[in-house]
DNA sequence: GCATCGTTTTAGCCTTGGCTAAAAATATCT
DNA sequence: AGATATTTTTAGCCAAGGCTAAAACGATGC
């Protein structure tokens, strides 16, 4: 059974493999908030396991087995973030950190509970999609919000997981996923926008905007 | 914060402080699994933060902040337990495991949700007593039902926490927490026991009824 | 009161997963 | 290409929590 530390690595590699082929080390020890030296000696670790392919000086990547860990820990993490919302009450700033600790005390047998008491769930409470027992994960789609052209109608799909404070944010403007926007006004020169959100007009930053990932429904240009 | 072994060391030696005043090294390193040297060196560590207070060759108490810390532990396992049961749809005889391992990962806050999500229940599903926030915890009341006379009617209260096996048994005769029976006949060579429970006569030997305990409703002999 | 036996501690070692400082490899700039 | 800058690894260290084997302690029997 893999540590808390290996599906920690395991599942920080994976999300930064999204976009690049291969994780420097320096960039793997940065967002897990490690030392690169401390970095470089688990790597070696995990690929001793057979869970990382790492050739020194170039990087790792996950290999097969080390993906499928990874996405069982990532599943475990949104089924408690949606079942902390669903049954337990918690907003959904504050379920991160919680996650965090209980998908490493997740059984396979807790896992399915969780999965069946939520019907099965596809999505977590921000809208990521949840990996299905068998390692499937579907593509986040959506387009940017800050993409969006004036005048557009969209759904929100997802608001992407990270600072609690912009999520909290994002929630009191009725910025959460399935709710209806139209961006009514964009402002260039830092980025910011006006949009119609929950029957109210809203401004959104360009950090937060940034982070808002939407379906468009209509293109109607202003 | 303690780490995951302190709580578990502190919540077994309260366990094992039931009864004796003071625990000794040997019986907290066989309760543990660990080995009895491992357990010294451990108890030297626990006794510098002030969880316990241990004299070398005279065995370990808890201090009040010791007491604290486990009877927190044990709050969050029994909290977990219950939890487990009544929304995860969990039989009883499975959640000791997984409790095991969640009361390790529960924030004060997690513990309040679950608390509240259970309606702030006094007992879990074995009918122990949950301790409450600021660290009270009920005696453990009730008859051993190996005490009781022929044709006594009693209340189960208790069916002690352990074996998972025991439990199962217990569980498919209808020997739970709240259920009624009455004491048929006692077998003195072995002291088994035929009850009336659920509407039927089971047998059950002296090992089940030396782990249920029962509250006393009516004491008329046969 | 001394020898023996069981319990407990000490001594020395291991693995995991961190750290810093220094060395080595790669990348970049002119 | 050569010098310099950046990245990564190596070397050596630490704390937590385990282990075994040996020594010390305390209790018991005679």
């Amino acid at each position: 059974m893999p540590t808390v530390s290996t599906e920690d690595y395991l599942k920080q590699i994976r999300k930064l493999q999204e976009g690049a082929a291969r994780v420097s080390t320096s960039a793997l020890a940065a967002s897990l908030g490690i030392a690169d030296a401390s970095v470089t000696a688990m790597l070696k670790k995990l690929a001793g396991q057979g869970l990382v392919s790492y050739q020194p000086y170039q990087g790792v990547t996950l290999t097969e087995k080390g993906e499928a860990f990874a996405l069982r820990t990532l599943r475990r993490h949104r089924l408690w973030e949606l079942f902390l919302v669903r049954h337990l009450g918690f907003s959904w700033d504050r379920i991160h950190e919680e996650a965090e600790r209980l998908e490493h005390a997740t059984s396979e047998a807790l896992e399915a509970a969780l999965d069946r008491a939520l019907g099965f769930p596809r999505l977590d409470p921000h809208g990521d999609p949840i990996p299905s027992h068998d390692g499937r994960i579907e593509e986040c789609t959506g387009a940017a919000l800050t993409a969006l052209p004036t005048g557009a109608l969209a759904r929100v799909r997802r608001v992407a997981d990270g600072d609690p404070e912009l999520l909290r944010h994002a929630g009191r403007l009725g910025v959460v996923p399935e709710a209806s926007l139209e961006v009514r006004e964009r402002f260039g020169f830092d980025g910011s926008l006006r949009v119609r959100v929950g029957g109210r007009d809203r401004f959104l930053s360009a950090e937060v905007a940034r982070h808002v990932f939407v379906d468009l429904l209509e293109a109607r240009d202003g």
